[in-house]
DNA sequence: GTTGGATCTTTACGTTGTCAACTTGACATC
DNA sequence: GATGTCAAGTTGACAACGTAAAGATCCAAC
């Protein structure tokens, strides 16, 4: 809640940011099945169809989240993958970003992929998902560069974003393990570096 | 809605499976989005109140669907993989029987990931999503006995689990493709075919 | 035949999203 | 400085929702 303007008075300043924010709070306290744009404006401290007033409705304000995840999510997998110059473990290493912010924000990530709950049409999303793909893309083009100039970068790419999503549906969201032990975070990490390299290698005998 | 019993007077009769049959219908229709218990209990044609008493809440309702729908996605599966005997072309059917469900009834089957909404630490579903994994489990083990026995199976297992999740994540929710062309039914078994094919072989050049 | 329990209904309460009508504030123009 | 205009928020209302509690109805066993 970094409140850029004074917010006295009948005019907020910045209510559509503060409103942002308060929704990113609820989201985070109390996930996305107890949001609401009436607790929402309550904690932003103003009436309750204020956010309807600059979103519209529930879709407009979770489709300007949903955006902004997948922002997030791409400086943070473009961050983890400059840190790396092997290209298999910059992979890796973006993959385990993907999962990690994923599990930080489970909300607000999953606000992306709740298709009955945003626009999916709207430009800013189509355009921030795009953006995201190419940052795997640009990781996956320096893989085939090294170790395989024929790879269908394009169907590859595809390929690594499946997974790391899948991880994220599959490994946290389904109790397969008959031993969940611990946090899970390295477990997770373990996962996706033992995914890559069967990505990498194939499951096929060399 | 196969009335399998008189449903006149007071008492219906097999009400809970008119509930759910009901509540298929909503969501087929509406998406998960549209769904409610009153509106299933109107179709159903008893109270709003109706539902509550057989399934608790909405929660309890929903938790016995994914509970089907894992093992609907079972059978097709089990059924897919019995139908080729090339263990790679196997796991490509699975593949593509998997995302085929997933699209056919889309509502139904995002239920078994929606955390939110159903009972994760229901016995009969972790039991469903166990049983589940055991069939992908045996086409992945055919898969190594043939072509590289010393492959992790579980770890393999869950790498094709996650990926075909994945699958019916970013390919179906999210526009990544600039021209999306048609029903884009045969793109997705061409995506599966070749993501199967990755799999197996590797990104790295033999 | 009556008693008990399961099944379903009725009533009620609080919460939600959204719409329409209203008020407030700021700013530009005369 | 008065006036017009428009965006920003408020207020009030409405229908729909989930769920809890209490009442009605049927079946079955004794």
């Amino acid at each position: 809640m970094t409140q850029t303007a004074p917010a006295r008075g009948y005019h907020h300043g910045d209510l559509p940011n503060a409103l942002k924010s308060a929704a990113l709070e609820v989201i985070d306290e109390k996930g996305l099945g107890g949001f609401s744009l009436r607790e929402v404006a309550r904690r932003a401290g103003v009436s309750h169809a204020a956010p309807a007033h600059h979103f519209g409705d529930t879709a407009g304000l979770l489709t300007v989240l949903a955006v902004d995840a997948l922002g997030h999510m791409r400086r943070v997998m473009a961050e983890a993958a400059e840190a790396e110059t092997d290209p298999v473990e910059r992979l890796a290493a973006v993959g385990r970003a993907y999962v990690r912010v994923s599990r930080e924000h489970p909300g607000h990530c999953q606000v992306v992929f709740r298709t009955d709950l945003v626009d999916t049409d709207d430009p800013a999303l189509v355009a921030a998902g795009l953006a995201t793909f190419e940052v795997v893309r640009g990781v996956v083009a320096d893989l085939a560069a090294e170790m395989n100039p024929d790879l269908d970068i394009d169907t590859a790419t595809r390929l690594c974003w499946s997974t790391m999503q899948g991880v994220v549906e599959i490994e946290q969201k389904m109790k397969l393990h008959a031993h969940h032990s611990g946090t899970g975070l390295s477990d997770t990490d373990d996962t996706i570096s033992a995914f890559t390299r069967m990505l990498v290698e194939g499951l096929r005998a060399r």
